[in-house]
DNA sequence: CTTGGAGGCTCACGTCGCGTGAGGGTCAAG
DNA sequence: CTTGACCCTCACGCGACGTGAGCCTCCAAG
């Protein structure tokens, strides 16, 4: 029962050079040699290298099967355990790889061959997604998701907001307010209302020139959607307030706002996670929501509590600003707490 | 517009040391260098990265990326094809493995930590299975599947068969070829009736003692009721037979019967490839099977008839034969063919 | 006795996409 | 002038072998 490596790889149907390697790194060494110093197997070192096919079969690695022949410390069970939720982690991301595959290859079929040039635009933009979210937040993220007709709306707002602009409307008028409106409606509808995916979009916009050519999204163009969206919530405000706090919020307000996204995303994170309303970082969180307001209102407490009455009563200041109920109240537990102490 | 490695790599989100693996394999080299030899990239260079941070997000390979970028020849079409094949084998792959594991898991997961050695002579059993057995294969063999009643009933039928061979009850007794008869009708249904199920099976049972050992099925005992199951049938076609006739069968019969299933698995082949049956590779099939059929029966025509005679009035005769009606029609013609010509 | 072919041996480089130092230069700020 | 951040090249390492090159050993046939 002595088998030099040529049989025994046949019967095992691995190759001479594959027993070389195990004989090199330690795994299996031939518990005989001959005069000649050909390798002879003897029945324990083919049972043992059983073991080591049937702990490959499994996916373990070469290092791993002799750790474990050697000193059979660890359980097996665990081992299993291991090898199971590793490979669901990468059938998962292949999967996920191949939708978005399957995807893109659906997109460009009906049509005759693309150019190269519109293939590698969508795909960068997909990498940039890649780059800014993360993969549960892609997911979620409803503008993620290829469709026409969602395309074709954004292409439509842009294509408004652009207009505007060259003919020198000014973001103050009702129709610019309007465009604004219906362009913050569709992108909280886009950011499945969520501010933490407002946000990150806010940041790739900002920090990806190649993001806002590929969208025709310039600077230009969502700074005067923002004002335009600053205007129609001022006019609001105007009705509560006096001319002079008036015209100290319009000179403020604007540039600030592009905080608030941020700071509602913090909150709605310290709401998931479970954070109480009174922990320290919650309540820095109100601090400085505070500050915000009183950036743009003034210190007058009389004001804050126009602006107060204000948002109870106009359903449209209610709308197009990224919050629940369970965040307004989490956000009023958390300040009443901080005023308190 | 002049980047350095660095605030590229920021941007990009890549490492310093990718940069400069794509340098060296000429995938990306910056247009410029500074006087000190640093890498400069124009935004030509930083356009590329993108592509190829695009590419690759496909799970392209770098070498493939450059061909693909360089001399933009085969369509993206094709290549987002080939991928897409390429992980759908992937997932395939890891998601029958992960099961594997999974039904391994469960195997052990009542009852408290198993042995090792139980773990690793299961698992063994499986990497045989898997050098003899192709995947589909397996999907189609119900001896592979871990199944507790049907294991039971193989130590059962083996027992027995231990038991009769200790107690040296001769395989033409009655209660020998009963026992035969059950082991064939198990095993066929075992081998969902595929005679080329059956016949890698016999290889890996004849080749590999382990999985005799293993199962307990020895040379001996499957000699024995090889044998039992050649007098069952032979018992019936001594009713058919002169006494010369039969006496000249019972020595040959035992001796030639183990080379019907290969050859039954070959005919099942062809039939499946839909090769005709006047077909050459059938026509020495079916010569084949005469030859095997006048080994143990002679020359006789009139001896000849009436073993036809017997396997058309006698099922039992017809039973675990791991043949189908197609199969007969399929045989019958190609017999037809040969003699007529 | 030689010869040829099959099989064995060791040595060593290649794969793929970088990570991770080692050892040393460059540049702007303090 | 120093300091620290950034840059350079060179080179090994990983994992599981594949693929030679150059040489040795064994057995059967001429």
């Amino acid at each position: 029962m002595l088998l030099r490596v040529g049989e025994l790889a046949k019967r095992t149907g691995l190759t001479v050079r594959t027993l070389h390697h195990y004989d090199e790194i330690g795994l299996l060494k031939p518990s005989m040699r001959s005069d000649a110093g050909y390798r002879l197997y003897r029945r324990q070192d083919v049972a043992r290298l059983h073991h080591i096919q049937a702990l490959r079969s499994l996916g373990m690695s070469l290092t791993d099967i002799g750790a474990l022949l050697d000193r059979p410390s660890s359980s097996l069970t665990a081992v299993i355990e291991r090898q199971i939720q590793m490979l669901e982690r990468k059938i998962a991301d292949q999967a996920q790889l191949r939708d978005r595959l399957v995807a893109l290859h659906r997109q460009f079929e009906n049509g005759d061959e693309p150019e190269m040039d519109d293939w590698l635009k969508t795909l960068e933009m997909m990498t940039m997604y890649d780059r800014y979210f993360t993969r549960e937040e892609l997911d979620r993220l409803p503008l993620y998701r290829v469709d026409d007709d969602r395309q074709a709306e954004w292409k439509t707002l842009i294509g408004e907001a652009q207009d505007l602009i060259r003919q020198g409307v000014p973001p103050s008028y009702r129709a610019a307010q309007e465009l604004a409106q219906r362009w913050m409606t569709t992108l909280e509808r886009d950011t499945a209302g969520d501010p933490t995916l407002l946000d990150k979009l806010n940041a790739m916009h900002a920090n990806e020139p190649e993001v806002q050519a590929q969208m025709g999204i310039s600077t230009q163009v969502s700074e005067y959607v923002m004002r335009a969206f600053a205007e129609s919530k001022l006019a609001i405000y105007h009705r509560y307030l006096s001319e002079e706090e008036f015209s100290f919020m319009r000179q403020r307000y604007p540039q600030r706002m592009h905080e608030w996204p941020t700071l509602m995303a913090k909150l709605r994170q310290q709401l998931e996670q479970g954070t109480p309303p009174q922990a320290p970082a919650v309540q820095q969180l109100a601090r400085e929501w505070l500050e915000l307001l009183r950036s743009f209102a003034g210190d007058d407490p009389a004001t804050h509590e126009k602006i107060r009455r204000a948002n109870e009563q106009e359903p449209a200041l209610q709308a197009n600003v990224w919050m629940t109920e369970r965040m307004k109240e989490y956000l009023g537990k958390a300040i009443a707490h901080l005023t308190a102490s």
